[in-house]
RNA sequence: GUGGAUGUAGCUCAGUUGGUUAGAGCGCUGGAUUGUGGUUCCAGAGGUCGCCGGUUCAAGCCCGGUCUUCCACCCCA
């Protein structure tokens, strides 16, 4: 039987394991730090509650789970006759895999207003599926990690949602760029170029400029419906110096309402010290359609290694609006930790003792040492150490090419000479140099 | 969804204009070394050549389809 692992999903070996948990606590740490508390929503999600999120895009990208049961007997007749999936598709799947990990939480927050605070503070790390086609950095399955402030219009979160973003990279050892960018300005980008109706079109072209250039640039804009004249204003304005732009923008209220919230996020984070670069930039668009004010991208700042955005995030006037809820505003961002380990992978970035899953590995040499070699691994492991034990008397090099594989710095030697003294042959794996200690005296030895 | 590559031993890959029994390195098992790994030497095991069909006296190689993985686009983390 020849077995694969579904398209996208991965399987991940100890080393790999090891250094996933490292990343997430190290972010979770920060998280905590910072006054935010953990939830956990479920991997399945009603699709109702999924559906219509995400653009039609998003909808198709949507992993749907079949009902249980004859589920082809309840549908509709006509529909399977036509082979009309989108019809049929209410019928026999009621429920789908979560996309993300923001609508869900506003889900949350409209289920249980009534048992938590606000402004509620929470973080989240779990995985999110998406069919999408994979690539380099581009998964089905994947872990986001999220922290969200609902309840609060305050733009001190802002602020401090990027000096989440700038401890996390610094920790790690990652340097980015910081992209910040508002809704509102970008609305009054297109209001100024009078084009107040485009404003998507417009924000989804400029932010390819890197990518593409200002004359493909331009020939989008075209393309999506914004005259020459009016496009070629949008490249000038966005080209314009921050105070230049300010000035523009000031004969739009939506425009000026972007610039002065800029402006005092600017204003709390001039008072503190950070480690990692931000920058205002117009062209920073974010897909998402819900987002109203900041909008928060990270890039890599570094050339050493080609990666997409390492996350994102914004603030939305309406989180809950969907659900029922108003008046809801809410702010937050994403960390993509696929793309972080890749990163750290390729930047080699790693601390050198997370490969060291072992303190002590003991080695029996017959039957009655291995008796009394289990309590032995037992007291070492009460003691605190990472300790194991070979399970079966097998040919010494066996034993001593598993204690190699595992990567254990010390092997403890018990055989007939030593089990008669109460004694272990202690060996540096590194070194080769053994002796022969009593077993009391491990502990201090391998420190 | 669009376009381009790819698939041969557990892993990484070679395999000539189609021609007998499909190879290498690494890994694995055993031995040299009956209580010593990481170095060396010897031997051995291990393959429906992704899958289905077609062309041919003959297909790992050519053709069609299909699936996988990778890369790019769209979009995104």
């Amino acid at each position: 039987m020849k077995v694969s692992l579904p398209k996208g999903t991965r399987d991940f070996l100890p080393a790999q394991s090891r250094k996933r948990k490292y990343l997430f606590s190290r972010i979770e740490q920060v998280f905590q730090r910072f006054g935010y508390v953990p939830i956990e929503t479920p991997v399945l999600e009603n699709l109702s509650t999924l559906m219509g999120k995400y653009g039609d895009e998003g909808d198709n990208l949507l992993f749907k789970v079949l009902n249980n049961g004859d589920f082809l007997a309840k549908a509709d007749e006509q529909a399977l006759i036509e082979r009309n999936s989108n019809r049929v598709l209410p019928d026999i799947a009621k429920r789908g895999l979560r996309y993300d990990l923001t609508v869900p939480f506003a889900r949350f927050v409209v289920m249980h207003q009534n048992e938590i605070y606000f402004p509620f503070k929470r973080y989240q790390i779990q995985p999110v599926w998406r069919a999408d086609r994979p690539q380099r950095g581009r998964y089905q399955e994947f872990y986001q990690c999220d922290v969200d402030v609902v309840g609060s219009e305050s733009l001190m979160y802002e602020a401090e949602l990027i000096q989440i973003y700038d401890t996390v990279f610094h920790d790690l050892g990652i340097p980015v760029e910081i992209r910040v960018n508002n809704r509102k300005l970008l609305a009054g980008l297109a209001e100024a170029a009078g084009v107040p109706g485009k404003m998507m079109e417009m924000t989804v072209a400029i932010d390819k400029l890197d990518k593409i250039g200002r004359n493909g640039v331009l020939e989008e804009m075209v393309r999506k419906g914004i005259p020459e004249g009016n496009a070629l204003q949008i490249l000038n304005d966005i080209d314009l110096a921050w105070n230049e732009l300010e000035d523009r923008l000031l004969t739009s209220q939506s425009g000026t309402l972007g610039v002065s919230e800029l402006k005092q996020v600017w204003n709390y984070l001039d008072a503190i010290t950070l480690h990692n670069p931000v920058v205002r930039d117009v062209r920073l668009a974010r897909g998402l359609n819900y987002y109203t004010g900041c909008i928060f991208e990270i890039t890599l700042a570094t050339d050493k290694v080609q990666m997409g955005s390492l996350g994102g995030g914004g603030r939305y006037a309406e989180l809950t609006g969907v659900f029922g809820m108003n008046d809801m505003p809410g702010v937050g961002i994403s960390f993509g930790a696929e793309r972080i380990y890749d990163v750290m992978d390729e930047l080699e970035l790693w601390p050198k003792d997370l490969d060291r899953q072992l303190d002590i590995l003991i080695l029996a040499m017959d039957e009655a040492c291995l008796q009394a070699a289990f309590p032995l691994v037992s007291s070492l492991r009460a003691a605190g150490l990472r300790a194991d034990l070979y399970p079966q008397p097998d040919k010494f090099k066996k034993q001593m090419k598993y204690a190699d594989a595992v990567g254990t710095p010390w092997v403890a030697i018990m055989g007939p000479e030593e089990l008669e003294d109460n004694q272990v042959t202690l060996k540096n794996m590194a070194t080769g140099e053994q002796q022969r200690v009593s077993i009391r005296e491990i502990p201090d030895k391998i420190h």
